[in-house]
DNA sequence: CATTGATTTGACCAACTGGTCAAACTCACG
DNA sequence: CGTGAGTTTGACCAGTTGGTCAAATCAATG
């Protein structure tokens, strides 16, 4: 494919549907459990007409990592140091667990990395994400300190808010079929809210 | 490999061999991404000698399985409708983290299969499993209409539970990044009774 | 409508995959 | 120590995989 050119109609056409062709079949395999032939079929191309907008199988799924990052990241970036701390916090949880509902695929492509030990995410954890974990840890603890919520690790703190909320997107199967006709979705906010505010709301 | 026979010493050994590195290799690639030559070099036999004692790759991961949902479920089977409900709850979310910690590959294995829409598991997800919980929410359902607990939807109560646990040894890799020399089990057993303790106990 | 660059494809390849098999080897037991 | 069952292996196979390539087709511009 030409490079440095502006990308023609057809370009931004084929790339867009190889991505989200690929969110579906990663999400749902892995990166080794995914073939490219499969992503092709999906995305309505050819497997060597697919390999003509993305030099590789690796390269697609590094794009579709990159793009997913920073949305991935935002809602914690947004945690406001200004505003009243329980409500930032609980606004957090629901926007993620928003996030689990309306992108759940994203969601569990970035499970399956972790769980496989992260070969192809480690060094964006220890720099970019830790640096953001850390600043907001901090902006945790000076709340905690300041009495305004109560006391807990930051840290794990942080760690539980990902955890519930990822989990129904990430164990969607297990969750769906436990509940049978209820929709999870229906129950979770609450259900955080609470877990939250009693978890949080200072002693008197 | 002749069946019906009492395992020979071999037998007992090596089984136990493949068995064990199929749990390294299938937890940290999942069993599409898990070849067959990968765990017979992680159990030190030869491709064919494996073959010799399990007739597939399927053969060995479905072993694996019905191994492992056992002991995984064990803790919630044994959560005790005679014992003091809170108590009880802590003691269960403890048990399930010293489980993370104790046995973080099963937990990878379960969580692979899951994330990836629990092909291989639907079946006993939405019986076995199915039952069991049904039975427990009832049980939590009862504690809180007797207002020993504090009230909070059954079963998003059981998985927030499972997924605070289970995070700990399923996003291992992030976890531990993140938090650097700190062990995260030093800090999660107080910072998870911290929680539901404050979650759960009834008001006044 | 011609021409040039962009796009698409069938045929192909080497590496890898799960699995087979006959032959060789090893072990326990009489 | 011989013998038969249990164990191991090298060679092999067919199907799949990521990726290449030259040739064919298409689209936009003058």
């Amino acid at each position: 494919m030409p490079a440095d050119r502006a990308p023609t109609r057809i370009q931004k056409k084929n790339r867009a549907a190889i991505l989200e062709a690929a969110l579906d079949v990663f999400s749902s395999h892995g990166f080794r459990g995914a073939t490219v032939d499969q992503i092709a079929k999906a995305a309505g191309l050819s497997k060597p007409n697919l390999l003509y907008y993305f030099p590789s199988k690796e390269a697609i799924f590094n794009e579709l990592m990159a793009g997913l990052l920073d949305t991935w990241l935002d809602p914690l970036r947004s945690l406001n140091p200004e505003g009243d701390p329980l409500e930032e916090i609980l606004a957090y949880v629901q926007r993620k667990l928003q996030m689990s509902r309306d992108f759940p695929r994203e969601s569990r492509l970035y499970a399956n990395e972790i769980v496989q030990g992260a070969p192809r995410l480690r060094e964006v954890i220890a720099t970019d994400l830790k640096v953001l974990v850390e600043e907001k840890a901090q902006l945790l603890q000076d709340w905690m300190d300041a009495g305004r919520i109560n006391r807990a690790h930051p840290q794990h703190l942080l760690f539980s808010i990902w955890s519930l909320t990822q989990h129904y997107a990430d164990f969607d199967a297990q969750v769906r079929t436990l509940m049978g006709e209820e929709d999870p979705f229906d129950a979770a906010p609450e259900y955080l809210e609470t877990l939250y505010r009693r978890m949080l709301t200072p002693k008197s």
